[in-house]
DNA sequence: TATGAATGAGATTTCATTCAT
DNA sequence: AATGAATGAAATCTCATTCAT
């Protein structure tokens, strides 16, 4: 068998420590966390328990990797430079589809983000990260609207702010036969 | 001598009742279903493991209770014939205003709703009782676009459905400071 | 209401004694000392846990009172002289039949005799009071046996022991269509 | 380095099943199914709670399995050519006594079994594969008394078959000086 | 006397974590 | 590295017994 270089075993811890997070990420999101079990997760990622243990020491710590991990994804998203700063009615319609194409490519994530934040108990975890997100995503829209002329930009942003939480929420609760396009052209009618 | 009457023994299973599913409404609320332990609940409502059996056969049961119980709550507060029908911008916004006095009221019931909506493995418990409400709100807000003349009604009351919904989460996860007057107005100069 | 005399009090008292034994019994006899729940022979009986518990201390007391009473009754069959003591292949068959139908009269007791007598951990509780009891037949048959001049009376009474013993078994189990009749002819032919 | 083949770990596994089979079923039939609890099999078998449940899944389905494997060891019994078939006084003789041999062998299976017939409770547990065991000696014995020219040979048979129940249940309650050789040697004298 | 609510000990069951191989 | 057997603490649930009324 050929004798990896430290490059290579890097690698494959890297890939195995991936599928351990996806594995448990479909099983949080579906199950919560305390309902997800580590031999659920372990299962799903199609690998021992013992082994899952030793790439993450504990259950919590897989937790924290994961919303690391998804919160990173996030900020990345945000980063994009042909994402971010609406100028316009139809960048501002464009990345609103950005968006929500993010979320429902990710709604594992998201449908555990929300769950956590929404659990005291557990926001601990998330807040700290998640404020961060958020006030990043409010003082792009507050510019925005503030260009726009918006009468009182900090309360548009903050219902457009509700408005993506809600319209995430309705598409991980009942995505089917959602009239997603046409939700979007009122919101930008409204909005933009 | 009679120790008590039917009647008085009656009551007194009523009161219990509640007392559980207000602990366990909290606890639940606060740790998540897998969370939350009996033993938590039983404390929190002042009795033992034991006697909570007495009343609900399982926790399984004692959480189908605690979902019945407020979504009565919820549809007694739509069929409420001084809070329904919303004709004016006036009442729109008296409607909104209740709207969210309720849900800030039982958030407890709220967040937990909320959560076991976002877990598949849970949402079974609760899509039922949930979609009748759903729909029924909706209607209400179809009629009332309609009415007022809107492009696309339906369209406009998911809209607004999402906004209520983001808004609630809103409220759920960081209350404090948030700028809701402000907010609500903005609703009103949007939708009403 | 009417005062009653220590004498009808007694009675009553009595009374309620009998009935609970006999809920217990039934209770018992289908479900094994430790299946039986305190609950379920309160209801069988009518009454309340608690005043069961006035009448008998303990379900362990319970027990032991089931247990004399049907000791005693069996007792009070061998004593019953138009009973007692075959002595002709006649009155060999009558008793066989006397003693076939007590059991099946009381089978419920019979039931829990046996169960408890196959269970060490039990078997304390019943072991002296049926020592007696099957001494006593022993007894009688050693005597018919030897009478009739079998080649090893006690032998002869042991294996007519395991006869009552393995016919009152396969009546308990499986009462329905057995040829009750035809076997017990043949025990006749062969012992008596 | 693969740690242990499969075939290593199903061998494992295939012995420990045994040792908690073996454990359960002493510890049942000595206090009965609900006498008995699941600290006191684990303890007896040497191992943790925990452990037993990744064997069995419940107390209940640790106790079916005890039923089929005693079942299985009594119906490889009866299929066991040079133990089946009396043909003669002296075959006759020989088989009672492996019956009874195997009885008090297996003896704890034996008063598990008995106890669980006798609770209406339990019995649906065990009732389908008795009949059937029942069922086969039966018939054998059925022929062997036509054979012999008996007057009634099925209920000759029966007759046998309580003697048998009834010795079963004597040996059980009171092994220790029972006069075995002598009734046995009555019975051969009475049926064979 | 009579009730059944209430308790607490203990039973069954689950699961994060460790460990021998 | 990889497995899953093994543990033990904790969770859910049950029930004999007590007690206020």
């Amino acid at each position: 068998m050929s004798p990896k270089t430290q490059q290579q075993f890097q690698e494959l811890r890297e890939q195995k420590k991936m599928q351990i997070l996806n594995a448990a990420l479909k099983v949080i999101a579906n199950h919560g966390y305390n309902g997800a079990t580590i031999s659920m997760i372990a299962r799903e990622a199609g690998i021992s328990k013992g082994l899952l243990y030793s790439y993450y020491e504990s259950k919590e710590q897989l937790l924290e990797a994961l919303i690391s991990f998804g919160m990173e994804k996030a900020a990345a998203f945000m980063e994009d430079p042909d994402a971010g700063k609406p100028h316009s009615k139809e960048s501002f319609a464009a990345m609103l589809r950005k968006m929500i194409q993010m979320v429902m490519q990710e709604s594992d994530f998201w449908r555990m983000y929300t769950t956590l934040l929404l659990q005291p108990n557990m926001s601990g975890k998330i807040q700290p990260q998640a404020q961060k997100f958020v006030e990043q995503y409010l003082g792009i829209y507050i510019a925005y609207f503030q260009k726009k002329g918006s009468r009182n930009p900090m309360a548009e942003a903050m219902l457009f702010g509700a408005v993506l939480d809600g319209l995430m929420f309705d598409l991980m609760v009942a995505p089917d036969q959602y009239p997603l396009e046409e939700v979007l052209e009122m919101i930008v009618e409204k909005f933009a």
